[in-house]
RNA sequence: GGCCCAUUCGUCUAGUGGUUAGGACGUAAGAUUUUCAUUCUUAAAACAGGAGUUCGAUUCUCCUAUGGGCUGCCA
Protein backbone atom coordinates (compact mmCIF):
# COMPACT_ATOMS: atom_id res chain seq x y z
CA UNK A 1 0.00 0.00 0.00
CA UNK A 2 2.97 2.48 0.80
CA UNK A 3 4.32 1.70 -2.61
CA UNK A 4 1.10 2.42 -4.43
CA UNK A 5 0.95 5.56 -2.51
CA UNK A 6 4.57 6.63 -3.24
CA UNK A 7 4.03 5.74 -6.71
CA UNK A 8 1.31 7.56 -7.47
CA UNK A 9 2.57 10.93 -5.87
CA UNK A 10 5.87 10.49 -7.72
CA UNK A 11 5.93 13.39 -10.79
CA UNK A 12 5.24 12.62 -14.14
CA UNK A 13 8.48 11.73 -15.89
CA UNK A 14 9.68 14.57 -18.38
CA UNK A 15 12.76 14.64 -19.78
CA UNK A 16 14.69 17.11 -21.88
CA UNK A 17 17.64 16.72 -24.42
CA UNK A 18 19.05 20.25 -24.84
CA UNK A 19 21.66 20.18 -27.27
CA UNK A 20 23.53 23.20 -28.15
CA UNK A 21 23.22 24.92 -31.79
CA UNK A 22 26.90 25.19 -32.40
CA UNK A 23 27.09 22.55 -35.38
CA UNK A 24 25.93 19.30 -36.52
CA UNK A 25 25.17 16.40 -33.27
CA UNK A 26 27.72 14.01 -33.01
CA UNK A 27 26.73 10.48 -32.09
CA UNK A 28 27.20 10.70 -28.48
CA UNK A 29 24.76 13.40 -28.54
CA UNK A 30 22.28 11.04 -30.54
CA UNK A 31 23.13 8.32 -27.77
CA UNK A 32 21.77 10.90 -25.34
CA UNK A 33 19.07 11.70 -26.92
CA UNK A 34 18.34 8.32 -27.57
CA UNK A 35 18.32 7.13 -23.66
CA UNK A 36 16.64 10.16 -23.18
CA UNK A 37 13.80 9.22 -25.29
CA UNK A 38 13.67 5.84 -23.97
CA UNK A 39 13.59 6.21 -20.73
CA UNK A 40 10.24 8.78 -21.17
CA UNK A 41 8.65 6.34 -23.69
CA UNK A 42 9.31 3.29 -21.22
CA UNK A 43 8.23 5.69 -18.27
CA UNK A 44 4.98 7.10 -20.31
CA UNK A 45 6.71 10.36 -19.98
CA UNK A 46 7.23 13.35 -22.16
CA UNK A 47 10.72 13.66 -23.97
CA UNK A 48 11.34 17.13 -24.95
CA UNK A 49 14.03 19.08 -26.99
CA UNK A 50 15.23 22.62 -25.87
CA UNK A 51 17.62 24.14 -27.74
CA UNK A 52 20.75 25.93 -25.55
CA UNK A 53 21.58 28.52 -27.51
CA UNK A 54 22.67 31.07 -24.99
CA UNK A 55 26.45 32.13 -26.30
CA UNK A 56 25.38 34.02 -29.45
CA UNK A 57 29.00 33.84 -30.25
CA UNK A 58 28.95 30.26 -31.05
CA UNK A 59 25.66 30.21 -33.22
CA UNK A 60 26.31 28.29 -36.66
CA UNK A 61 23.32 28.86 -38.71
CA UNK A 62 21.76 25.92 -39.53
CA UNK A 63 22.59 23.50 -36.55
CA UNK A 64 19.16 23.47 -35.17
CA UNK A 65 17.38 22.31 -38.31
CA UNK A 66 20.71 19.36 -38.47
CA UNK A 67 19.11 18.82 -35.08
CA UNK A 68 16.24 18.35 -35.67
CA UNK A 69 16.21 16.65 -38.87
CA UNK A 70 18.90 14.38 -37.43
CA UNK A 71 16.68 13.40 -34.62
CA UNK A 72 13.73 12.90 -37.19
CA UNK A 73 15.74 10.71 -38.93
CA UNK A 74 16.30 8.46 -36.51
CA UNK A 75 12.95 8.17 -35.04
CA UNK A 76 13.50 10.03 -31.69
CA UNK A 77 10.89 12.08 -31.82
CA UNK A 78 10.17 14.76 -28.91
CA UNK A 79 6.50 15.40 -27.86
CA UNK A 80 7.33 19.10 -26.81
CA UNK A 81 10.06 21.35 -28.93
CA UNK A 82 10.90 23.96 -31.42
CA UNK A 83 8.21 24.01 -34.08
CA UNK A 84 6.38 21.49 -31.82
CA UNK A 85 5.01 23.09 -29.16
CA UNK A 86 3.97 21.99 -26.18
CA UNK A 87 2.46 23.74 -23.05
CA UNK A 88 6.37 24.91 -21.65
CA UNK A 89 7.21 26.94 -24.22
CA UNK A 90 9.08 28.45 -25.90
CA UNK A 91 11.86 26.02 -26.24
CA UNK A 92 14.21 27.30 -27.82
CA UNK A 93 16.30 29.33 -24.93
CA UNK A 94 17.01 32.68 -27.01
CA UNK A 95 13.51 33.30 -26.91
CA UNK A 96 12.88 32.88 -23.29
CA UNK A 97 15.69 35.51 -22.64
CA UNK A 98 13.20 38.19 -20.69
CA UNK A 99 12.68 35.16 -18.01
CA UNK A 100 16.31 34.74 -16.45
CA UNK A 101 17.13 38.33 -15.46
CA UNK A 102 14.61 38.08 -12.21
CA UNK A 103 15.95 35.04 -10.98
CA UNK A 104 19.47 35.70 -11.18
CA UNK A 105 18.23 39.13 -9.32
CA UNK A 106 16.24 37.11 -6.80
CA UNK A 107 19.24 35.21 -6.07
CA UNK A 108 21.28 38.22 -5.23
CA UNK A 109 18.45 39.60 -3.32
CA UNK A 110 18.66 36.67 -1.37
CA UNK A 111 22.46 36.87 -0.73
CA UNK A 112 22.62 33.84 -2.92
CA UNK A 113 24.40 35.79 -5.52
CA UNK A 114 26.48 38.66 -6.36
CA UNK A 115 26.90 41.44 -9.15
CA UNK A 116 30.77 41.38 -10.36
CA UNK A 117 32.54 44.07 -12.04
CA UNK A 118 35.64 42.35 -12.89
CA UNK A 119 36.25 42.52 -16.83
CA UNK A 120 37.46 39.32 -18.67
CA UNK A 121 40.47 40.94 -19.33
CA UNK A 122 40.66 41.54 -15.69
CA UNK A 123 40.29 37.81 -15.18
CA UNK A 124 42.64 36.62 -17.56
CA UNK A 125 45.34 38.54 -16.09
CA UNK A 126 44.90 37.46 -12.85
CA UNK A 127 44.70 33.30 -14.24
CA UNK A 128 47.96 34.09 -15.70
CA UNK A 129 49.61 35.53 -12.35
CA UNK A 130 48.42 32.94 -10.74
CA UNK A 131 49.93 30.32 -13.39
CA UNK A 132 52.87 32.35 -13.59
CA UNK A 133 53.09 31.70 -9.56
CA UNK A 134 52.74 28.29 -10.33
CA UNK A 135 48.65 27.68 -9.41
CA UNK A 136 47.19 26.32 -12.42
CA UNK A 137 43.72 26.67 -11.40
CA UNK A 138 43.04 30.21 -10.36
CA UNK A 139 39.46 30.09 -9.06
CA UNK A 140 36.96 33.17 -8.75
CA UNK A 141 35.42 31.41 -4.97
CA UNK A 142 34.87 32.47 -1.28
CA UNK A 143 38.77 33.12 -0.88
CA UNK A 144 39.52 35.17 -3.40
CA UNK A 145 36.26 37.02 -4.61
CA UNK A 146 37.27 39.55 -0.75
CA UNK A 147 40.25 41.02 -3.19
CA UNK A 148 38.02 41.51 -6.74
CA UNK A 149 35.41 43.79 -7.86
CA UNK A 150 32.11 42.98 -6.67
CA UNK A 151 29.07 43.87 -4.50
CA UNK A 152 30.18 41.55 -1.45
CA UNK A 153 33.35 43.22 -1.82
CA UNK A 154 32.73 46.94 -2.62
CA UNK A 155 31.52 49.75 -0.65
CA UNK A 156 27.50 49.67 -1.46
CA UNK A 157 27.47 53.60 -2.51
CA UNK A 158 29.61 52.28 -5.29
CA UNK A 159 27.90 49.17 -6.33
CA UNK A 160 24.97 51.55 -6.44
CA UNK A 161 26.76 54.17 -8.63
CA UNK A 162 28.26 51.39 -11.02
CA UNK A 163 24.54 49.81 -11.32
CA UNK A 164 23.33 53.41 -12.04
CA UNK A 165 26.11 54.02 -14.69
CA UNK A 166 25.50 51.17 -16.22
CA UNK A 167 28.76 49.51 -16.16
CA UNK A 168 29.12 46.01 -17.16
CA UNK A 169 28.38 43.25 -14.59
CA UNK A 170 27.96 39.28 -13.93
CA UNK A 171 25.81 37.70 -11.65
CA UNK A 172 27.81 35.30 -9.78
CA UNK A 173 26.21 32.23 -7.02
CA UNK A 174 27.99 32.73 -4.08
CA UNK A 175 29.29 29.90 -3.53
CA UNK A 176 29.00 28.42 0.63
CA UNK A 177 32.31 27.36 2.18
CA UNK A 178 33.26 24.18 3.57
CA UNK A 179 29.62 22.31 2.47
CA UNK A 180 29.85 18.50 1.37
CA UNK A 181 27.05 18.70 -1.57
CA UNK A 182 25.54 15.11 -1.61
CA UNK A 183 23.13 13.48 -4.66
CA UNK A 184 22.34 10.38 -6.12
CA UNK A 185 23.22 9.90 -9.49
CA UNK A 186 21.45 7.24 -10.74
CA UNK A 187 24.31 5.63 -12.61
CA UNK A 188 27.08 5.80 -10.35
CA UNK A 189 25.51 6.12 -7.16
CA UNK A 190 25.99 8.79 -4.33
CA UNK A 191 28.57 11.62 -5.48
CA UNK A 192 29.56 14.12 -2.77
CA UNK A 193 31.64 17.29 -3.60
CA UNK A 194 32.89 19.91 -0.99
CA UNK A 195 31.93 23.39 -2.03
CA UNK A 196 35.44 24.30 -1.46
CA UNK A 197 36.27 22.74 -4.73
CA UNK A 198 33.36 24.48 -6.53
CA UNK A 199 33.90 28.61 -7.46
CA UNK A 200 31.19 31.24 -7.87
CA UNK A 201 29.98 30.35 -11.51
CA UNK A 202 29.00 32.98 -13.65
CA UNK A 203 24.79 32.57 -13.80
CA UNK A 204 24.38 35.62 -16.00
CA UNK A 205 26.70 36.89 -18.23
CA UNK A 206 27.44 40.83 -19.06
CA UNK A 207 25.30 40.45 -22.34
CA UNK A 208 22.50 39.86 -20.50
CA UNK A 209 22.20 36.33 -21.16
CA UNK A 210 22.12 33.67 -18.75
CA UNK A 211 24.94 30.85 -18.66
CA UNK A 212 24.16 27.68 -19.30
CA UNK A 213 24.12 26.52 -15.38
CA UNK A 214 21.19 29.25 -14.57
CA UNK A 215 19.41 28.95 -17.78
CA UNK A 216 19.61 25.19 -17.18
CA UNK A 217 18.21 25.29 -13.79
CA UNK A 218 15.44 27.89 -14.44
CA UNK A 219 13.86 25.81 -17.82
CA UNK A 220 14.17 22.20 -16.08
CA UNK A 221 12.41 23.71 -13.46
CA UNK A 222 9.88 25.59 -15.21
CA UNK A 223 9.81 22.88 -17.49
CA UNK A 224 8.60 20.36 -14.73
CA UNK A 225 11.63 17.89 -15.85
CA UNK A 226 12.17 14.97 -13.82
CA UNK A 227 15.04 13.28 -14.60
CA UNK A 228 18.12 15.39 -16.04
CA UNK A 229 19.84 12.46 -18.43
CA UNK A 230 23.19 13.69 -19.81
CA UNK A 231 26.90 13.41 -20.41
CA UNK A 232 29.95 12.44 -18.00
CA UNK A 233 31.25 16.16 -19.27
CA UNK A 234 28.23 17.42 -17.09
CA UNK A 235 29.40 15.66 -13.35
CA UNK A 236 31.73 17.99 -12.08
CA UNK A 237 29.32 20.88 -12.33
CA UNK A 238 26.06 18.99 -11.27
CA UNK A 239 26.76 19.99 -7.37
CA UNK A 240 26.54 23.40 -8.26
CA UNK A 241 23.87 22.88 -9.75
CA UNK A 242 21.95 21.36 -6.66
CA UNK A 243 23.33 23.98 -4.73
CA UNK A 244 21.10 26.69 -7.28
CA UNK A 245 18.33 24.26 -6.97
CA UNK A 246 18.59 24.86 -2.96
CA UNK A 247 19.17 28.41 -3.60
CA UNK A 248 16.37 28.89 -5.61
CA UNK A 249 14.46 26.62 -2.95
CA UNK A 250 13.15 24.24 -5.90
CA UNK A 251 13.15 20.57 -5.79
CA UNK A 252 16.54 19.25 -7.66
CA UNK A 253 14.99 16.59 -10.46
CA UNK A 254 17.02 13.07 -10.66
CA UNK A 255 20.64 12.72 -12.02
CA UNK A 256 22.01 10.17 -14.52
CA UNK A 257 25.38 11.03 -15.97
CA UNK A 258 25.87 8.92 -18.93
CA UNK A 259 29.30 7.76 -19.49
CA UNK A 260 31.33 9.12 -22.79
CA UNK A 261 31.68 7.67 -26.17
CA UNK A 262 35.44 7.01 -27.00
CA UNK A 263 37.05 6.51 -30.01
CA UNK A 264 38.33 3.93 -31.02
CA UNK A 265 41.78 4.60 -31.40
CA UNK A 266 43.98 5.22 -28.62
CA UNK A 267 41.93 7.32 -26.23
CA UNK A 268 40.13 10.02 -25.53
CA UNK A 269 36.18 11.35 -26.44
CA UNK A 270 35.21 10.52 -29.66
CA UNK A 271 35.61 13.73 -31.85
CA UNK A 272 34.53 15.06 -34.69
CA UNK A 273 37.76 14.91 -36.65
CA UNK A 274 37.67 11.19 -35.56
CA UNK A 275 35.13 10.09 -38.17
CA UNK A 276 37.42 11.11 -41.36
CA UNK A 277 40.58 10.14 -40.14
CA UNK A 278 39.50 6.39 -39.17
CA UNK A 279 37.06 6.49 -42.26
CA UNK A 280 33.61 6.24 -40.33
CA UNK A 281 31.20 8.95 -39.61
CA UNK A 282 30.69 10.50 -36.48
CA UNK A 283 27.21 12.14 -37.21
CA UNK A 284 24.05 10.88 -38.04
CA UNK A 285 23.73 12.57 -41.26
CA UNK A 286 25.88 14.64 -43.81
CA UNK A 287 27.32 17.80 -42.70
CA UNK A 288 28.13 20.68 -44.94
CA UNK A 289 30.54 23.41 -43.61
CA UNK A 290 29.82 26.99 -44.85
CA UNK A 291 33.76 26.78 -45.73
CA UNK A 292 32.31 23.59 -47.90
CA UNK A 293 33.92 20.90 -46.01
CA UNK A 294 31.79 17.53 -45.52
CA UNK A 295 31.31 15.59 -42.51
CA UNK A 296 29.34 12.23 -43.68
CA UNK A 297 26.70 10.67 -41.77
CA UNK A 298 25.18 7.40 -41.47
CA UNK A 299 22.33 7.77 -43.29
CA UNK A 300 23.59 8.91 -46.61
CA UNK A 301 26.48 6.38 -46.19
CA UNK A 302 22.84 3.66 -46.29
CA UNK A 303 22.85 2.67 -42.46
CA UNK A 304 18.92 2.34 -41.77
CA UNK A 305 17.90 4.13 -39.44
CA UNK A 306 17.01 1.20 -36.63
CA UNK A 307 20.64 -0.47 -37.27
CA UNK A 308 22.34 2.89 -36.24
CA UNK A 309 19.96 3.42 -32.84
CA UNK A 310 20.17 -0.56 -32.38
CA UNK A 311 24.41 0.38 -32.60
CA UNK A 312 24.31 2.97 -30.23
CA UNK A 313 21.67 1.73 -27.69
CA UNK A 314 24.30 -1.05 -27.07
CA UNK A 315 27.07 1.41 -27.03
CA UNK A 316 26.95 1.42 -23.02
CA UNK A 317 23.43 -0.21 -21.74
CA UNK A 318 22.31 -3.96 -22.18
CA UNK A 319 19.45 -5.69 -22.15
CA UNK A 320 20.91 -8.37 -19.57
CA UNK A 321 19.91 -11.37 -22.16
CA UNK A 322 21.82 -12.10 -25.48
CA UNK A 323 19.63 -10.73 -27.53
CA UNK A 324 21.32 -7.50 -29.05
CA UNK A 325 19.02 -6.91 -32.12
CA UNK A 326 16.18 -4.64 -30.88
CA UNK A 327 14.03 -2.60 -32.87
CA UNK A 328 13.11 1.21 -31.55
CA UNK A 329 9.91 -0.43 -30.20
CA UNK A 330 11.74 -3.31 -28.48
CA UNK A 331 13.88 -0.70 -27.06
CA UNK A 332 11.47 1.15 -25.66
CA UNK A 333 9.99 -1.64 -23.66
CA UNK A 334 13.07 -3.20 -22.02
CA UNK A 335 15.32 -0.05 -21.27
CA UNK A 336 16.27 1.01 -17.79
CA UNK A 337 18.62 3.27 -16.69
CA UNK A 338 19.69 0.61 -13.57
CA UNK A 339 21.59 -1.18 -17.20
CA UNK A 340 23.59 2.18 -18.50
CA UNK A 341 27.18 0.95 -17.32
CA UNK A 342 29.61 3.53 -15.95
CA UNK A 343 32.35 3.50 -17.90
CA UNK A 344 33.08 5.07 -21.20
CA UNK A 345 32.51 2.72 -24.24
CA UNK A 346 34.89 2.66 -27.42
CA UNK A 347 32.57 3.09 -30.52
CA UNK A 348 33.06 0.39 -32.89
CA UNK A 349 32.81 0.88 -36.48
CA UNK A 350 32.99 -2.64 -37.36
CA UNK A 351 30.34 -4.18 -34.66
CA UNK A 352 28.58 -1.06 -36.68
CA UNK A 353 28.03 -2.77 -39.67
CA UNK A 354 27.46 -5.93 -38.73
CA UNK A 355 24.00 -4.53 -36.38
CA UNK A 356 23.28 -2.62 -40.00
CA UNK A 357 23.68 -6.33 -41.66
CA UNK A 358 21.09 -7.83 -39.42
CA UNK A 359 18.64 -5.17 -39.54
CA UNK A 360 18.98 -5.63 -43.80
CA UNK A 361 18.21 -8.75 -43.42
CA UNK A 362 15.23 -7.98 -41.43
CA UNK A 363 13.72 -5.60 -44.06
CA UNK A 364 11.37 -7.84 -46.58
CA UNK A 365 12.49 -8.33 -50.11
CA UNK A 366 8.67 -6.07 -51.02
CA UNK A 367 10.30 -2.94 -48.67
CA UNK A 368 13.70 -2.89 -49.53
CA UNK A 369 12.64 -2.78 -53.11
CA UNK A 370 10.66 0.17 -52.51
CA UNK A 371 13.48 1.51 -50.89
CA UNK A 372 15.94 1.46 -53.70
CA UNK A 373 13.25 2.74 -55.97
CA UNK A 374 12.50 5.60 -53.70
CA UNK A 375 15.55 6.71 -52.14
CA UNK A 376 18.61 4.85 -54.47
CA UNK A 377 16.83 5.57 -58.20
CA UNK A 378 16.80 2.05 -59.17
CA UNK A 379 15.10 2.08 -62.08
CA UNK A 380 13.86 -1.87 -63.04
CA UNK A 381 10.19 -2.43 -62.59
CA UNK A 382 9.30 -3.71 -58.89
CA UNK A 383 8.76 -6.99 -59.83
CA UNK A 384 12.08 -7.70 -61.06
CA UNK A 385 13.59 -5.79 -58.33
CA UNK A 386 12.13 -7.57 -56.03
CA UNK A 387 13.27 -10.79 -57.51
CA UNK A 388 16.87 -9.07 -57.92
CA UNK A 389 16.73 -8.06 -53.71
CA UNK A 390 15.97 -11.69 -53.42
CA UNK A 391 18.88 -12.89 -54.71
CA UNK A 392 21.42 -10.25 -53.75
CA UNK A 393 20.09 -9.22 -50.15
CA UNK A 394 21.96 -11.76 -48.44
CA UNK A 395 25.57 -10.51 -49.62
CA UNK A 396 24.53 -6.92 -48.93
CA UNK A 397 25.15 -4.97 -45.90
CA UNK A 398 23.88 -1.59 -47.76
CA UNK A 399 21.16 -1.51 -49.62
CA UNK A 400 22.46 -0.07 -52.85
CA UNK A 401 24.91 -3.20 -52.36
CA UNK A 402 22.10 -5.02 -54.01
CA UNK A 403 22.34 -2.36 -57.26
CA UNK A 404 25.86 -2.37 -57.18
CA UNK A 405 26.63 -5.52 -56.75
CA UNK A 406 24.14 -6.86 -58.99
CA UNK A 407 24.47 -5.13 -61.62
CA UNK A 408 25.09 -7.35 -64.31
CA UNK A 409 20.95 -8.35 -63.10
CA UNK A 410 20.53 -4.89 -64.78
CA UNK A 411 22.40 -4.53 -67.64
CA UNK A 412 24.48 -6.57 -69.99
CA UNK A 413 28.79 -6.97 -68.51
CA UNK A 414 30.68 -5.21 -71.21
CA UNK A 415 33.45 -6.76 -70.74
CA UNK A 416 35.66 -9.91 -68.77
CA UNK A 417 38.73 -9.71 -66.51
CA UNK A 418 41.42 -11.42 -69.07
CA UNK A 419 43.76 -12.44 -65.47
CA UNK A 420 40.17 -14.83 -64.51
CA UNK A 421 40.78 -15.87 -68.31
CA UNK A 422 44.15 -16.59 -68.24
CA UNK A 423 43.76 -18.71 -64.82
CA UNK A 424 40.95 -20.27 -65.79
CA UNK A 425 40.23 -20.65 -69.23
CA UNK A 426 41.57 -24.48 -70.23
CA UNK A 427 41.91 -26.32 -73.71
CA UNK A 428 38.81 -27.55 -73.00
CA UNK A 429 37.10 -25.19 -71.96
CA UNK A 430 35.35 -23.73 -75.61
CA UNK A 431 34.03 -26.80 -76.23
CA UNK A 432 32.36 -27.73 -72.90
CA UNK A 433 30.52 -23.95 -72.63
CA UNK A 434 29.79 -24.40 -76.52
CA UNK A 435 28.02 -27.56 -75.45
CA UNK A 436 26.19 -25.82 -72.23
CA UNK A 437 25.55 -23.34 -74.63
CA UNK A 438 23.49 -26.39 -76.63
CA UNK A 439 22.07 -27.83 -73.57
CA UNK A 440 20.53 -24.47 -72.89
CA UNK A 441 18.81 -24.02 -76.08
CA UNK A 442 17.29 -26.91 -75.39
CA UNK A 443 15.57 -26.10 -72.06
CA UNK A 444 12.13 -25.71 -72.85
CA UNK A 445 11.13 -24.65 -68.67
CA UNK A 446 13.73 -22.22 -68.37
CA UNK A 447 13.40 -22.67 -64.31
CA UNK A 448 16.65 -22.84 -61.81
CA UNK A 449 15.68 -26.44 -60.81
CA UNK A 450 15.20 -27.72 -64.34
CA UNK A 451 18.51 -25.87 -65.50
CA UNK A 452 20.21 -27.32 -62.53
CA UNK A 453 19.19 -30.61 -63.68
CA UNK A 454 20.47 -30.13 -67.22
CA UNK A 455 23.46 -28.95 -65.92
CA UNK A 456 24.24 -31.73 -63.93
CA UNK A 457 23.44 -34.29 -66.23
CA UNK A 458 25.39 -32.39 -68.44
CA UNK A 459 28.62 -32.54 -66.79
CA UNK A 460 28.57 -36.45 -65.95
CA UNK A 461 27.94 -37.07 -69.73
CA UNK A 462 31.08 -34.91 -70.58
CA UNK A 463 32.34 -36.29 -67.20
CA UNK A 464 34.02 -33.39 -66.06
CA UNK A 465 33.96 -31.63 -62.90
CA UNK A 466 31.37 -28.68 -61.71
CA UNK A 467 33.88 -25.77 -61.39
CA UNK A 468 35.04 -26.83 -64.98
CA UNK A 469 32.05 -25.61 -66.40
CA UNK A 470 30.31 -23.26 -63.74
CA UNK A 471 33.21 -19.97 -63.32
CA UNK A 472 33.14 -19.99 -66.43
CA UNK A 473 29.61 -19.72 -67.32
CA UNK A 474 29.02 -17.15 -64.51
CA UNK A 475 31.95 -15.30 -65.89
CA UNK A 476 30.64 -15.16 -69.60
CA UNK A 477 26.96 -14.29 -68.16
CA UNK A 478 27.70 -11.81 -65.49
CA UNK A 479 31.24 -10.62 -65.99
CA UNK A 480 31.87 -11.38 -62.17
CA UNK A 481 33.62 -14.68 -60.38
CA UNK A 482 30.91 -14.80 -57.52
CA UNK A 483 27.45 -14.26 -57.01
CA UNK A 484 24.45 -16.01 -55.76
CA UNK A 485 23.42 -19.10 -57.89
CA UNK A 486 23.91 -19.22 -61.82
CA UNK A 487 20.57 -21.58 -61.86
CA UNK A 488 19.01 -18.48 -60.20
CA UNK A 489 20.37 -15.95 -61.95
CA UNK A 490 19.65 -18.02 -65.34
CA UNK A 491 15.89 -18.00 -64.99
CA UNK A 492 15.89 -14.49 -63.63
CA UNK A 493 17.49 -13.24 -67.17
CA UNK A 494 15.38 -15.65 -68.72
CA UNK A 495 16.66 -18.01 -71.85
CA UNK A 496 16.87 -15.44 -74.33
CA UNK A 497 18.75 -13.70 -72.63
CA UNK A 498 21.24 -16.33 -71.14
CA UNK A 499 22.08 -17.57 -74.39
CA UNK A 500 22.85 -13.92 -76.34
CA UNK A 501 25.13 -13.51 -73.48
CA UNK A 502 27.16 -16.64 -73.55
CA UNK A 503 27.61 -16.33 -77.52
CA UNK A 504 28.93 -12.87 -76.93
CA UNK A 505 30.88 -14.01 -73.98
CA UNK A 506 33.02 -16.80 -76.07
CA UNK A 507 33.03 -14.60 -78.94
CA UNK A 508 35.52 -11.69 -76.68
CA UNK A 509 37.53 -14.71 -75.35
CA UNK A 510 37.76 -15.68 -78.37
CA UNK A 511 38.87 -12.23 -79.60
CA UNK A 512 41.28 -12.50 -76.48
CA UNK A 513 42.70 -15.34 -77.34
CA UNK A 514 43.77 -14.18 -80.79
C1' G B 1 48.44 20.79 -10.40
C1' G B 2 43.28 20.41 -8.03
C1' C B 3 38.45 18.06 -8.01
C1' C B 4 35.35 14.20 -9.83
C1' C B 5 34.43 9.60 -12.47
C1' A B 6 35.89 4.98 -14.27
C1' U B 7 38.79 0.01 -14.88
C1' U B 8 36.17 -8.19 -16.83
C1' C B 9 38.88 -11.28 -23.59
C1' G B 10 41.66 -6.52 -29.01
C1' U B 11 36.35 -4.10 -28.74
C1' C B 12 31.02 -3.92 -26.60
C1' U B 13 29.57 -6.40 -22.36
C1' A B 14 27.07 -10.52 -18.68
C1' G B 15 28.06 -12.26 -13.97
C1' U B 16 28.69 -14.07 -8.60
C1' G B 17 31.58 -13.96 -1.69
C1' G B 18 32.67 -20.61 -3.75
C1' U B 19 31.17 -20.51 -11.82
C1' U B 20 34.85 -24.83 -16.49
C1' A B 21 34.15 -16.32 -15.57
C1' G B 22 28.99 -16.44 -20.16
C1' G B 23 27.50 -13.87 -24.88
C1' A B 24 28.43 -10.66 -29.20
C1' C B 25 31.79 -8.16 -32.88
C1' G B 26 36.47 -9.06 -34.81
C1' U B 27 40.38 -12.92 -35.63
C1' A B 28 41.75 -18.21 -36.88
C1' A B 29 40.37 -23.18 -38.40
C1' G B 30 36.63 -26.37 -40.31
C1' A B 31 31.66 -27.76 -42.47
C1' U B 32 27.82 -26.34 -46.05
C1' U B 33 27.53 -23.70 -50.87
C1' U B 34 29.20 -23.91 -58.35
C1' U B 35 31.87 -19.07 -56.42
C1' C B 36 31.32 -14.90 -52.96
C1' A B 37 28.20 -13.86 -49.06
C1' U B 38 24.93 -16.19 -45.65
C1' U B 39 24.51 -20.17 -42.12
C1' C B 40 26.67 -23.72 -38.72
C1' U B 41 30.76 -25.86 -35.61
C1' U B 42 35.25 -25.19 -33.11
C1' A B 43 39.51 -22.42 -31.24
C1' A B 44 42.59 -18.58 -29.21
C1' A B 45 41.39 -14.45 -26.05
C1' A B 46 39.77 -11.06 -19.89
C1' C B 47 38.63 -10.11 -13.94
C1' A B 48 45.06 -3.56 -13.89
C1' G B 49 48.49 -4.30 -9.42
C1' G B 50 49.16 -4.55 -4.01
C1' A B 51 47.35 -4.90 0.79
C1' G B 52 43.19 -5.92 4.05
C1' U B 53 38.19 -8.33 5.53
C1' U B 54 36.93 -13.63 5.01
C1' C B 55 37.31 -20.55 5.56
C1' G B 56 37.29 -18.46 0.54
C1' A B 57 37.65 -12.99 -3.18
C1' U B 58 36.89 -11.13 -10.00
C1' U B 59 32.89 -9.70 -6.53
C1' C B 60 33.48 -5.93 -0.22
C1' U B 61 37.27 -1.92 1.85
C1' C B 62 41.75 0.87 1.29
C1' C B 63 46.09 2.22 -1.45
C1' U B 64 48.68 2.46 -6.09
C1' A B 65 48.62 2.52 -11.30
C1' U B 66 46.28 3.61 -15.74
C1' G B 67 42.54 6.06 -18.49
C1' G B 68 38.93 9.80 -18.86
C1' G B 69 36.11 14.28 -17.67
C1' C B 70 36.00 19.13 -15.59
C1' U B 71 38.89 23.22 -14.08
C1' G B 72 35.68 30.07 -19.44
C1' C B 73 31.02 36.00 -19.05
C1' C B 74 31.30 27.55 -23.93
C1' A B 75 27.68 24.16 -23.68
Amino acid sequence: MQKIINKMSEKPVRVRFAPSPTGPLHIGGVRTALYNYLFAKKNNGTFIIRIEDTDQTRFVSGAQDYIMDALNWCGIIPTEGPGIGGEYGPYVQSERKDMYRPYAEQLVANDKAYYAFDTPEELDEMRDRAKAMNMPNWQYNSVTRTSMKNSLSLPADEVKRRLENGDPYVIRIKMPRNFDVRFEDLIRGWVTVNTNNLDDKVLFKSDGMPTYHLANIVDDHTMAISHVIRGEEWLPSAPMHIMLYEAFGWEAPRFAHLPLLLRPDGNGKLSKRDGDRLGFPVFPCDWHTAEGELYSGYREKGYLPEAFINMLAFLGWNPGTTQEIFSMKELEEVFTLERVSKGGAKFDPEKTKWFQQQHLKAVSDDQLADLLINQYGAKVDKTSLTKIVHLMKERAIFPQDILTEGVYLLERPTEIDASSIEKKWKDDSASLLNGWLEKLASISEFSAHSIEEVFKAYIAERNVGIGAVMFLFRLLVTGHGAGPSMFEISEFLGKQEVIERLKWGLTTVESMKK
